[in-house]
DNA sequence: GTTAGCAGTCGTATGCTTTGAGTGCTAGAT
DNA sequence: ATCTAGCACTCAAAGCATACGACTGCTAAC
């Protein structure tokens, strides 16, 4: 693809721009009022047409003004994204969301896809996942009455989660404590990955706690893969704001968004790069007109799992991505310590 | 209000099923196409003409069909509403939602919200509450690291809710364990009420713990009260289903939706009586044209909150009634010994 | 009390016209 | 070579008039 000469180039950048504020074709004469005056509007409609020939606009008829295409929004993302720094208001709201200490990762996932979702103005969706790579610190089991135990699983990345799970046989005392002792003498220290493929040796010396160890291994399996509750969404409404959806495809957004699982597929295929962008590519699964731009993120160090925001292909590329930045570094120090010793962006 | 004639209420009946139906105004002629062979459609004409003067029908305009007020749908909710039996396959996937043994409130809530909502094809929520009313049995406390613990909180009615609160103070292990003894001498066997309103002896005696005891205090707080966390909502899409909703109400239902704890509110409402049906007797919180049926739900012969259905006002009453019905029956069960013994409705 | 018949109502569908925002082209100016 | 003013052309959207048809309500006869 050639170059565009920089006049090109900030026109382009103009017609993007503007059709992000309003969501309507801009016309040559748009242009010129807001980001030119010394030349005219004939002179930017030639330009546009030959940014047209090249594929970066397109007219919805004759007599419309021009929409980016989505070869547009690619170059305007590499060329004139920049983080913009978030206002002092907005950097305090993410803040305060993780002002009391951690309690959980639900607790901790569910705000921070709400926070992103406010600021942003977009639905955002985080996936967790991961957790193969994650170490695990401790396992705790916790007899509730008879015929039910607590798992409380504990990762080095200060991760909780825990599950009650059933258990046939009457859990003594006793069969409590040694469980405990050897599930830990076990699993402590190690990935999920490893434990879930263990030797055949390890396996035998667990005879007796077969059932439980079953359990756990099936607690560790639903919550590697994408899993109902491995999936947060905040802001669903929020899309609705945007005039180019329409019933059905309010509809067919509600239908995706109802069931996480698959949905949890679209954000997590960002496996390598920090930062994801995809446009109209997920035309598939009733997500028409939609942009999707994904994060990987971290907590203490390790990578537990994406954080994304959807909404319309003109979404506010630089606004988004800021946010999930800044939400990101927020988030990151949060098992450290607290988040008492604020750092600016 | 004075009593129908026979003839009356089996035309007026013949309004609501067929506008149940379809959704669009009922003539005279449909109701004499469907339901009548004896009588003339100008005779219908003639009796939904009271029925109009009563208060029961309304005209969208002159030349169209009559739809069911208000009123009509409380008579026919009165009069004709019967539990119909759920078929055989749903009957099952009420079961089948419930085969895996309990694990936490959580998770059996929100397959029960699920459940009901895919089978009635309308939206549902169900709201956790009357916390205050049931019994701790015991509450463990769960060292994780030197500056957390995760209080488990174990009801007599089988529900077991956890969170992880921090600790300011590091935790020893005689700490952990004396603590525990103390919270469970103070709390166990005592109503959530109670406890929240303990005697000044009682208090001093903590003094030790304050801080736990204020952390488990304020967690037995947020349960009691309407709460994120204690709204599970399934179905947002469903009721898109519906024409009589455009684009505007839809952003409307989805931001109350997002508001969990708003909408709570609106469930919890139903107090004393087992069903209770509310007809667009909700507009002042942006749901214009709904209808809420509510149920209150039990789990072990304790109330833990209610359940309920929000659709259209045409909403096919019976059917949601039965469901609602259907799966509190097998929602008592739950708790006692799993549902092997599958019983008819 | 019931019914057939018919006039009257009003929403909806259809087609036509007007309007105006925008483009593309061209000829002349810079 | 560019740029620009001017003008013809296009086309969606809005407005309007007409026709259609699904109803009802009324009346007069059974």
């Amino acid at each position: 693809m050639e170059k565009l000469s920089d006049r090109k180039e900030k026109i382009l950048k103009a017609v993007v721009d503007e059709y992000i504020k309003s969501a309507t074709p801009v016309s040559s004469g748009e242009i010129k009022d807001k980001h030119f005056n010394n030349i005219s509007s004939a002179t930017i409609r030639s330009e546009l047409s030959t940014l047209e020939d090249m594929g970066y606009l397109i007219k919805p008829h004759t007599s419309a003004g021009r929409i980016p295409s989505k070869d547009a929004y690619k170059l305007y993302i590499d060329r004139f994204m920049v983080k913009i720094p978030l206002k002092q208001k907005e950097m305090e709201l993410i803040q305060n969301s993780f002002k009391e200490r951690f309690e959980g990762v639900e607790e901790i996932v569910r705000r921070t896809a709400k926070v992103i979702s406010d600021i942003t103005n977009y639905t955002s969706v985080i996936v967790l996942s991961n957790i193969n790579k994650v170490k695990i610190k401790e396992i705790k089991l916790v007899e509730l009455d008879e015929h039910s135990a607590l798992v409380i699983i504990i990762t080095d990345s200060g991760i909780i989660r825990d599950k009650v799970i059933a258990l046939s046989n009457p859990m003594s005392t006793v069969y409590v404590k040694d469980a405990n002792a050897l599930i830990n003498k076990m699993f402590s220290g190690k990935t999920v990955a490893e434990i879930k493929s263990p030797d055949a040796i390890i396996k035998k010396e667990l005879a007796d706690f077969k059932e439980l160890y079953d359990s756990i291994i099936a607690i560790l399996e639903s919550y590697g893969g994408t899993n109902d509750s491995n999936v947060f969404i905040e802001g669903t409404s929020k899309f609705l704001d945007y005039p180019e959806y329409d019933l059905d495809s309010a509809k067919k957004f509600l239908t995706v968004l109802d069931t996480k699982e698959k949905f949890a597929e679209l954000i997590e295929q960002n496996q390598d790069i920090e930062f994801s962008i995809r446009i109209g590519k997920d035309e598939s699964c009733g997500l028409e007109k939609c942009a999707i731009v994904t994060a990987r993120y971290k907590l203490n160090g390790k990578e537990i799992g994406h954080a994304g925001v959807i909404g319309p292909e003109r979404m506010d590329y630089s606004k988004v991505v800021s946010v999930l930045s800044y939400v990101g570094k927020t988030l990151e120090k949060i098992a450290d310590g607290g988040n008492d010793d604020k750092e600016k962006q």
